[in-house]
DNA sequence: TATTGTTATACTCTATAACTATA
DNA sequence: TATAGTTATAGAGTATAACAATA
């Protein structure tokens, strides 16, 4: 306050808004849809390449037993494939499917194109500007909690 | 993205950092301290007044079950009281104790003191100001999805 | 002994369905 | 019949603990 913006101000408006906001796209989930773990476990395979559910759990500050079953859900759908690492006999890098590219390379699952959807309608294009460059300081604010 | 912003990208961009931050917000959670939820209906209790569970599950959008369960638990920690409505059976007015205003004037709980730490730390002032104005977008943005 | 991964179990947050009481 | 609230149950998304296999 005074000269400078209170950062318990902007810490609890962005937790209220942000909670709110992910139960609302929670709720949009459709059935047969990935999950939001799902899709983001597997863009990030793809971007990242094959990984092990290990690495893949620390990029996403999760356990690696979680991760473990994000990636088991997505491997009975058969858009990722386990190959034990000849190398290291601990391992088991993951990659994903021709399946799974075509997956993502619909892009816009249901959950997303709703967002997309509630965005087109009610926001300028300053306003898009403006979340968009929001996104990297919500994700870095994130990696310093 | 040519002249216009891509709002499926912009979709994807806040979906991923949001579910990041949110994770890292739980995971800060401390034994004893209120639950995000918690603090969110009792914030909301001391802000708008006394008011049915219903009406506050409509105003968090939130089943009026699991508004239920919420307050349950502030109840029994005494920090709301509920009340039954002389004019209508059916109500149970709900509002918040003197014990629950003092949680509240602590302010910064726990959790939230970790997110204002890492605001302060590692953001610019115009960060904040970036943060603190996106916080209502991200707000109406969930109200539309 | 340390690391990777799996299995078992539990907690938080939320949902839907079924019920009771009141209107 | 409609509304407010409760109870029961389930699912998603995480966690910790205990274990086996490998290094």
């Amino acid at each position: 306050m005074g000269q400078d913006l209170d950062v318990g101000q902007v810490a609890g408006a962005l937790q209220a808004s942000i909670s709110l906001f992910l139960r609302r796209v929670r709720q949009a989930q459709i059935q047969g849809d990935l999950t939001l773990p799902e899709s983001t476990a597997l863009a990030r395979l793809d971007r990242g390449g094959p990984a092990t559910s290990t690495a893949l759990a620390k990029q996403e500050q999760i356990s690696p037993q979680s991760m473990g079953a994000t990636l088991s859900a997505l491997e009975t759908r058969g858009l990722i494939e386990r190959r034990p690492d000849p190398e290291d006999g601990r391992h088991v890098v993951m990659s994903v499917t021709d399946a799974g590219r075509q997956v993502l390379g619909n892009r816009r699952n249901a959950r997303t194109e709703r967002v997309a959807r509630a965005l087109s309608s009610g926001f300028t294009r300053s306003e898009l500007e403006h979340l968009m460059a929001a996104a990297p300081l919500i994700e870095r604010l994130a990696q310093h909690i």
